[in-house]
DNA sequence: AATTTATTCAATAGATTCATTGATTAATTG
DNA sequence: CAATTAATCAATGAATCTATTGAATAAATT
């Protein structure tokens, strides 16, 4: 093999790699499934796609190795094939974050829109806990909570919250997480709590974050 | 703006970013500007891409901020926009070298063609630095050099190194490093030295991911 | 002012990607 | 074993992407 064809091979797969990410709904597949795995049915609902489109974004995942399915009974699984799959999202998320001054547009607008001013950082949070002084809100499905949490977090997932808010403990800082920096659960929390008169704001990032950072966290038995 | 339109436009934006990887070309070139600044010309030249193509390829990554231009003359200068981008291109690259089986088939292929059977990793490479015992070799072309370089290194593209061969120290390992995993200077520089008879081997990485890495480097100005 | 040079632009045809539709498969349930 | 359910497949036309060609800019040189 000579080395132009040794080039052209290797850039083409990777190439194929990133055309896999190329599309918006396969980046949102690939944000829910990095909070735990998923059925074609709960992708095409969550997502509002067809079956047939979501299984068809699925396949394309699935035939550069992004992702695996496990059958069961008639259910198909799917998961992240790697943590590494994350680890690209994430920096892929940062850049554009930096370099596209569109979504920083777009998120400050739905930010204030929600009353949520300002996002505490997951180092923020980590000097927080070690004063323990603040209140973890894990405001995700509870399925993606028993698939993994901060320590100490506790559950409420966001269509619940206005119901069970009373059970907060009051005159402690509330820091909110979910999905990560576009997820808007916690922006709609954070409007909820503050209205109730909780000193509350959301964390930057989501689990998926605290996990590939190595931080320790916990996980629920299925 | 609610919330589905929220998600479609971030997610939409960064599928932009995304797409503008998703060509080999394009991939290509943004491990050459990892490197150094380049024109259009030299792009074209070592891509061997007609001016139009490459020019046409530069947009795309301009227009979504990937990289910018700076005109002298009548040349434009394209560099990357970022750090960032790199980081982009090692995980995307990584998380290839890890799922696509055909990428390593093809670099082992390419490797014991080349009787490179082991490479050093960065790590390795510190721990032999320390020790004081190793020659550092920096094949790649001269500007890329000056543009920066691990410290100590020697410079000697793999286009002289043939004749300049008798002027390396005899005796001492040597460690050969270039643009990147899949550059191939590195591999045939190694052949090259095996010949000779010196204890040669290539550094898996190459400079950008040193420098990545946050590890100090030199850089020679203009 | 005319020429050269590096780059970009514009137009085009061929290839690829996408969402939708309706049919098909395969496992479970009645 | 028929019916139901979750998922995939196949076919379609609209939209997008790509490389090539030749023309157009715009800066530097003659």
């Amino acid at each position: 093999m000579e080395k132009k064809e040794f080039k052209a091979r290797v850039f083409g797969e990777l190439a194929g790699l990133a055309k896999a990410l190329a599309h918006p709904f396969r980046l949102q597949i690939i944000d829910l499934l990095a909070q735990s795995s998923r059925t074609v049915e709960e992708i095409a609902t969550q997502l509002s796609l067809s079956m047939a489109n979501a299984s068809q974004h699925l396949q394309v995942l699935k035939a550069v190795n992004l992702v695996h399915v496990l059958k069961e009974g008639h259910y198909a699984h799917y998961h992240l094939a790697d943590d590494k799959v994350v680890a690209v999202w994430q920096s892929l998320r940062e850049l554009g974050m930096e370099r596209l001054a569109e979504i920083e547009r777009t998120l400050n607008d739905f930010r204030s829109q929600k009353h949520v001013f300002q996002a505490v950082t997951i180092d923020e949070l980590l000097l927080k806990m070690e004063q323990d002084n603040v209140v973890i809100l894990d405001v995700r499905p509870e399925k993606e909570y028993r698939a993994g949490h901060i320590p100490r977090a506790l559950s409420i997932p966001i269509d619940q919250l206005l119901e069970r808010i009373v059970g907060l403990p009051s005159g402690r800082e509330v820091v909110v997480y979910c999905r990560g920096p576009f997820c808007v659960y916690a922006d709609e929390a954070v409007d909820l709590l503050q209205n109730q008169g909780f000193a509350a704001s959301r964390l930057e990032e989501g689990f998926p974050d605290w996990k590939s950072r190595q931080l320790p966290f916990h996980a629920l038995s299925d």
